[in-house]
DNA sequence: TATGGATGGAACGGATCCGTCTCGACCACA
DNA sequence: TGTGGTCGAGACGGATCCGTTCCATCCATA
């Protein structure tokens, strides 16, 4: 965005010209409009460039194709799912982890992108890596939740964390992204009493 | 498949000519595989024909465009999940329900065809009669579920019937369809714990 | 058995996309 | 002020797809 610096592109020799970092984010930009249209199986590299208005020269020079130029795209945007500092419970770490997947499920390109990502590793493999990334960050929010009540005393040491993992997000996506509702705050309350009783359940009489 | 019976296409005047059981099944088959292997919205109808052993036109003769023929296709399988009895405690139906659910998310099919088709409802609309149709027997399950634990006493009236409905799949959907790992029947019985104390946990104390 | 009519398969023109390549313009450094 | 590399733009040949049209075949009726 400000002051362009020296790319990595530019070395040795002597000479200039520096690949233009606006230009690059212009295309990271179309990119994920394009891939919210009509989906990464539909995505037209031609289209990303017009788009972006640049040749689809600028797109190969940079990238050797879709799946890497869609990778390097979702590494720019970081997926920063803030750490949230220890709410003093299990219930309050859950609401509060409810509420950052919800402002983040609210976001119209990840509402688009992210089920077409699920539905894009369902049938090919080579979107993993980047799924797995999408993954981690939330898994490794999620963990801290578990873990911090492990520590409290409120769940037992021996709980299955697998399991506990999947009640964490699950309800919140299959409600927002699933079947598209919306979650009004006077909501997010009981979605929280459920989950802490679910994952507090996995520990109790097997 | 057996004899060829007398199609709605024969009428009044004289003639003959009937449209083929056999390619119009053919023709199913063909879109599913093809549906399962490039999406929705990378459906190629001309490859869908070739597939098939047919010509585009048996397909345009039969139906004005991809997305109606997607429809009745999916029409045509019925989407079945047959009703399974009472088990005597809600505990016991859910874990039947996730079982049933279990079954259908092991389709090869089903797991390529319906994260697609959550994807292409998140950015055209135009999917949503087919989703809304792909849910409405899950959820009729579900909710006969929720009843009998009500007519049962395990549960209050005043439950908060839609989201125990996400309750009662989500956790299901999420390990095998998101996370897409498998669900050995040791772990069944965990998340049919989890989910029951989730549900029952959204009656007790606002 | 003769016949009318829809059938299935193939070919059509138009459109889009891919990945490469070639331009003149431009800019940052030496 | 040179000079080398990137810039946007566009053309390319080949491939694929769309939706329609053509044509020989086959079938149920008369």
């Amino acid at each position: 965005m400000e002051r362009k610096r020296s790319d990595q592109k530019t070395r040795a020799p002597s000479g200039a010209a520096v690949q233009s970092v606006e230009l690059t984010e212009a295309l990271y930009r179309a990119l994920f409009a394009e891939w919210a249209e009509h989906g990464f199986s539909a995505l037209s590299l031609e289209r990303v460039a017009a788009r972006a208005g640049a040749g689809k020269a600028a797109i190969y020079r940079r990238w050797p194709g879709k799946l890497q130029f869609a990778d390097e795209a979702i590494n720019t945007i970081a997926l920063r799912m803030a750490a949230f500092e220890d709410k003093g419970s299990l219930e309050a770490d859950v609401r509060a982890f409810h509420r950052r997947l919800r402002s983040v499920f609210r976001h119209p390109l990840v509402r688009r992108i992210l089920p077409d990502i699920y539905a894009e590793v369902a049938r090919s493999e080579a979107m993993e890596a980047i799924s797995e990334r999408v993954a981690q960050t939330r898994r490794d929010e999620a963990a801290k939740v578990i873990e911090r009540a492990i520590a409290r005393g409120e769940l037992p040491g021996a709980l299955d964390r697998e399991i506990a993992l999947d009640f964490l997000p699950c309800s919140i996506y299959w409600r927002m992204m699933v079947t598209r509702r919306s979650l009004p705050d006077a909501q997010l309350d009981l979605y929280a009493q459920g989950t802490t009783a679910a994952i507090k359940a996995l520990a109790s009489a097997p």
